[in-house]
DNA sequence: CCGGCTACTGTCCGAAAGGACAGGGCGGTG
DNA sequence: CACCGCCCTGTCCTTTCGGACAGTAGCCGG
């Protein structure tokens, strides 16, 4: 045990040295090249795409098959999957089997984890990263999992690393995390303090009809049905703070 | 560079690696040696108290000065620092200055923040964690506060296990958390959702009045004005999730 | 057995939200 | 210049919320 947990140390202190030295391409193989020895045979990294905005923009580095991408990018299921979504709001890396959701609530969800096993993805390990800009998540697919603590954190060691690195190396990051304008942030922000739509007219001194004309835009950008989903919406995609 | 990231790779994985084996003052002890050697002389490891519940309750571990902690609880000050309701609302660790607040909006804050430095607590490292039972912040505390990005993720690394740990040790957590009832958090899930108090008592099987009924009891339990605030303040609190 | 807590139900009414129209101004870019 | 994105404004009307009133029923522990 305490063997195994120096090997997997050693590994990850390695990968960590040599990834300061390697261009994109490389610690993209070398990254996989790790990940295979760990079992996996399938992985993506890639930012969370807030409502309305492309997967494939933010994709730093896509193992998954390609049927499967092409299918998770067409049927938007990054909006649907129960593993991206509880990325957002945790730090800790987890099992895929962990991402809970309700079957008879949220049928989707279940039906993207269900098409996944088509796809010899049955369960896996994903490891949230959190930037200024929005999360982003190290998905790992495996037939069969099992990971000693130790080697999880060697995992998220090299998770981290190899993604600072590509997206350092990446650097004019196109494609746009947030479909809301600035003053929809901000309406939106005042609504979830509680204020009614005249109060913030009052605050941010515009009419009050302004200020249904932003929530509405937001409210659409965010395919929320009222100020209380979109308000919801947007805390949960990291898009406007309390 | 790459020699300053290997150390810190090291030290966190030996401290992962440690953590396993030892019992609860054990890993205290380790994680304190850690952290005094990353320059910080105070720290605490809570819960995020919700309104209306007690902070000592919920203190996995306390490296505050003990003037500090005693002040901090019984003037209520969980229900004010900008630094724990900042991390109840975020995922990626953050250093006490980002937790910003408006010093004329929230003098309480402000006047929070002024008291700790009284007791050289002036600036710090928080990270913070999410459970099902709630958030958590580890808050690290500093005169002069300077981490490279290898270091902060050497102490999340660090932090995380150590919590993880202490958490499993300490299992039967005694301390509620949760002021809301089952009943209160089903229908804020659904409200955040988007439904309308009809829709929900369609959903429930209940009537309109009982799911108002509830929204009430649990805004006024958030000190929440309207069903927005009320889904917002539970969803940064933890208390429900998407 | 009573007090306290939770869950539940009702009516009435003013205030707020939200949907459906229909616009104008301003700055940047192809 | 024409186009686009963002910001801004208006009216009318229906639906929903939220506050105030006033209750019932079941469970649990002192």
């Amino acid at each position: 045990m305490a063997n195994a947990a120096r090997q997997w140390g050693r590994r990850a202190l390695d990968f960590v040295d040599a990834v300061e030295r390697l261009n994109a391409p490389g610690v993209v193989r070398l990254f996989e090249s790790e990940i295979k020895a760990c079992g996996f045979h399938a992985y993506i990294m890639a930012g969370l795409p807030a409502p309305g905005t492309a997967l494939a923009d933010l994709t730093l580095a896509n193992g998954w098959p390609d049927e499967w991408f092409e299918l998770y990018t067409r049927e938007n299921f990054s909006a649907l999957d129960p593993v991206p979504r509880y990325g957002a709001s945790t730090v800790q890396p987890f099992e895929w089997s962990e991402a809970r959701y309700d079957k008879d609530d949220d049928p989707a969800a279940h039906r993207v984890m269900t098409r996944a096993t088509e796809f010899q993805l049955r369960d896996g390990y994903c490891i949230p990263l959190h930037y200024d800009e929005g999360g982003a998540v190290i998905s790992l697919a495996t037939e069969h999992l099992y990971l000693d603590p130790v080697s999880k954190s060697a995992l998220q060691l090299i998770g981290v690393y190899a993604h600072n690195r590509i997206r350092s190396l990446a650097k004019p990051r196109r494609g746009k995390r947030d479909p809301l304008t600035a003053r929809e942030r901000e309406v939106l922000r005042w609504v979830a303090g509680g204020k009614t739509s005249w109060e913030i007219s009052m605050i941010l001194k515009i009419s009050e009809r302004t200020v249904k004309f932003h929530l509405v835009e937001a409210s659409r950008k965010l395919n929320a049905v009222n100020r209380t989903s979109a308000v919801a919406k947007a805390l949960a995609w990291g898009l406007i703070k309390l």
